[in-house]
DNA sequence: ATTACTATATATCGAGTAG
DNA sequence: TCTACTCGATATATAGTAA
């Protein structure tokens, strides 16, 4: 059905988990991130913490120090307990995890992968990236902190475009929330997890009250995509949009 | 939206993924995952394997020959390589630290939606729903007095069983507990809240020791659900299960 | 080519305990 | 109480090698 555009991902492109992360840690961020520490800072003893991992008090003491150094946590060791919360790199790692089962245990697509060609923007896309109000939510709802600027992308196949609209239309996607300051209101933004080139991390993200049509993908990563694939307008670029 | 009737779940109910599984496995595990080993045989050898991990042949070799003493994998070694499949032993561990992932990410509420037909049971439904020990605890656990009946379905399509009861086993959904008179002993009840055709709130609850398959549901709701929504045997409902 | 044994090195563990 | 050190025990890694 979706042929042309959605792919089964191949194996090769599957989420990475490793990175020279030790298993052992892994564990014990999963229980942190139970324990809501993805989201708050948490107050927690290592005896308790060892409690409920089935680890001595000194093995979850030498983990969380581990952790912390790593940077996966930030800590902050106290006569009292501990305080802490899973850092960004901490949130992104299990996320790797995470988006790998998924595929492994998600039947129906998940993804839809669309071929764009490279164009330039007036550079407004930068502009509306680099808001506070608006950075500071793709950092929390991404897990990334988003390289000042678009990459945009004008989809190739023309027949294509309503089928992906309907999709991108249908789920909800990840929503970041409008603002208002004294000059004007910045409207809400909705995005999608996206894999660009089959390798670099990023997201989707409309609609800036986008003057786009609808057959243009705006694509935000955190590092700049021109200049790590070494792309120039024109080029074809394949984006792989994760629906949820 | 779902104040009334969804709770948060407590931290004491999240999935638990240790049980006494060695976490260096898991790693072996969610790779061999990747490679499809959950769905079909594959063939690799120890050395190959080990180098995507990230460690020696010796040590592939000797995981896998403790994956396959644990159950988590079925595997022949041979000259040429491994055949490896993951058991379904092995496909419940992945999915339950899927799932605690799912939850942990994932911020709306789950819910998977079933099509069944209706069915006349043997009227025993109404006995247990009836017993005032369960029924006390299905008021304080579910918010509602259970009409003295179950609405009996049997799922249509096949195929969803298994990944429909892959989820509600890895749940642990709320649990009511058995108790025991003078005549014989009440087993515990599991049950999950739903929505009966996208309207009518209820639960679905198993397995009073139920003679039933794994392809019926027993749902429970304040009202005759029968009555309700004029129901008779062969009609098809949809229920739609909330997972937490 | 394989798998997987034995031996040895390394890493991780928990006990005891100091701060 | 806490955290986290040292240290000896245990577990797990890799090297070498047989089959």
């Amino acid at each position: 059905m979706w042929g042309c555009i959605m792919r089964r991902k191949k194996d090769s492109e599957h989420i990475s988990i490793k990175d020279g992360e030790d298993p052992k840690n892994f564990f014990i961020l999963y229980k942190l991130a139970e324990l809501g520490a993805c989201h708050k800072t948490i107050m927690i003893s290592t005896t308790s913490l060892a409690r409920e991992i089935g680890l001595s008090q000194q093995s979850v003491s030498r983990r969380l120090i581990d952790l912390a150094r790593k940077g996966l946590i930030e800590r902050e060791a106290t006569r009292d307990g501990s305080h802490i919360r899973i850092s960004r790199n901490g949130k992104e790692y299990l996320r790797r995890i995470y988006l790998g089962l998924r595929m492994i245990f998600e039947e129906r697509a998940l993804s839809i992968t669309v071929e764009g060609k490279v164009f330039s923007g007036l550079g407004e896309g930068a502009y509306y990236v680099s808001k506070e109000q608006y950075r500071r939510q793709f950092i929390e709802a991404l897990g990334f902190d988003p390289y000042p600027g678009t990459l945009n992308l004008r989809i190739t196949d023309s027949r294509e475009i309503a089928k992906l609209r309907a999709e991108l239309d249908a789920y909800p996607g990840i929503r970041i929330n409008g603002f208002k300051n004294k000059d004007r209101t910045y409207g809400p933004v909705k995005c999608f997890h996206a894999l660009i080139e089959g390798r670099e991390r990023g997201a989707v993200v409309f609609a800036f009250r986008s003057h786009y049509g609808r057959d243009v993908l705006e694509v935000i990563a955190p590092e700049c995509l021109r200049e790590k694939l070494g792309l120039k307008d024109g080029d074809t670029v394949h984006v792989e949009i994760f629906l949820y």
